[in-house]
DNA sequence: AACGGTAATGTTATACTGTAACGTCGGAGC
DNA sequence: GCTCCGACGTTACAGTATAACATTACCGTT
């Protein structure tokens, strides 16, 4: 097991974490044969920055203030990208982006939104993804992709019910 | 049990489907002390015509056409409402709208959505409730509420990978 | 090195989704 | 009748997302 995964509520050596993420994203992008661009290799870098998920309009104001154009096309170009290579999840609850903690790995992401301090962690989620299966398959329904999402308080903000923002 | 649930997905009689859930949906209204109101009833109504999924915006169309004001709030406030009140569920992936099929019985319900069809089915998922709780607790997170929806192929447009639309 | 094809980006414009804010109306209780 | 409050009307705008087409960069071939 190349990492152990620290929840993004737990405090962590952030820099090491977005930068074995990093690494393991290009990885993975050299190993499909696509490009990683400067657009979206920064784009990358601007979710990775923090464990919450990001505007597309967010993202794009980082991006013009390193030189790129101010173009809703430019964010979202790079953002989908990133979400078809599986390095970036879109949070649909929020209408926003996250990075993805372990890129490569076969996964059906369940995402914690804490609402008081927006962090987003991704948390293992095989038993949910096969309990979906099951609920699904008695429709005789057939899952293509599933979006698991929940929101709430994470440790942090839960103790003594303290607010941030 | 008051009625047994037809999947969206199975052919039945959709009027009896229609007039029961909005009986039961006029129930539970009154006994919330809340106002049935007539855009209110007519946007509860136009969801339960279909199983599919409206934008707040199609809505609005219909109760146009209906004589009702052509402004976003008119429907929004309508959809809003009845959220609050159990009787109508988003649809995220979607930004959609559809009406609840068993209004009053507690539930975090999760959707199955056609991608050829549109059909939306409301899928017990108790077990996959169950299985985000265990997740998020291993995390320390409190689930206050949650997102399940799957995309996919629904049993009438997976039979010979017909496609309709 | 010129050529040609594909992928990526630049750019313009616009569509779609959602809400803030304030004014008006109507019914329920005093 | 008056007052209060919840619902609705209306205006205006904020936020999210994409279509469409022009241009450029990259890469392999000749």
């Amino acid at each position: 097991m190349p990492h152990d995964d620290p929840s993004a509520f737990a405090p962590h050596d952030h820099a090491a974490c977005m930068g074995g993420t990093l690494a393991r994203a290009e990885a993975r992008l050299a190993d499909a044969g696509q490009r990683l661009t400067p657009v979206r290799r920064r784009t990358l870098q601007i979710l990775l920055e923090s464990h919450r998920a990001l505007g597309a309009y967010d993202v794009l104001e980082r991006l013009v203030a390193d030189g790129f154009a101010n173009q809703p096309p430019v964010a979202y170009r790079a953002l989908e990208f990133l979400e078809e290579q599986g390095l970036v999840h879109r949070i649909r609850r929020l209408n926003a982006f996250t990075a993805c903690m372990h890129p490569g790995e076969a996964h059906a992401p369940a995402f914690l939104i804490c609402r008081t301090c927006h962090a987003v962690a991704e948390a293992p989620a095989v038993a949910v993804g096969a309990a979906l299966q099951v609920a699904a398959a008695a429709l005789q329904f057939t899952i293509e992709r599933s979006t698991i999402e929940a929101l709430g308080l994470c440790p942090a903000c839960s103790g003594g019910d303290a607010h941030v923002d």
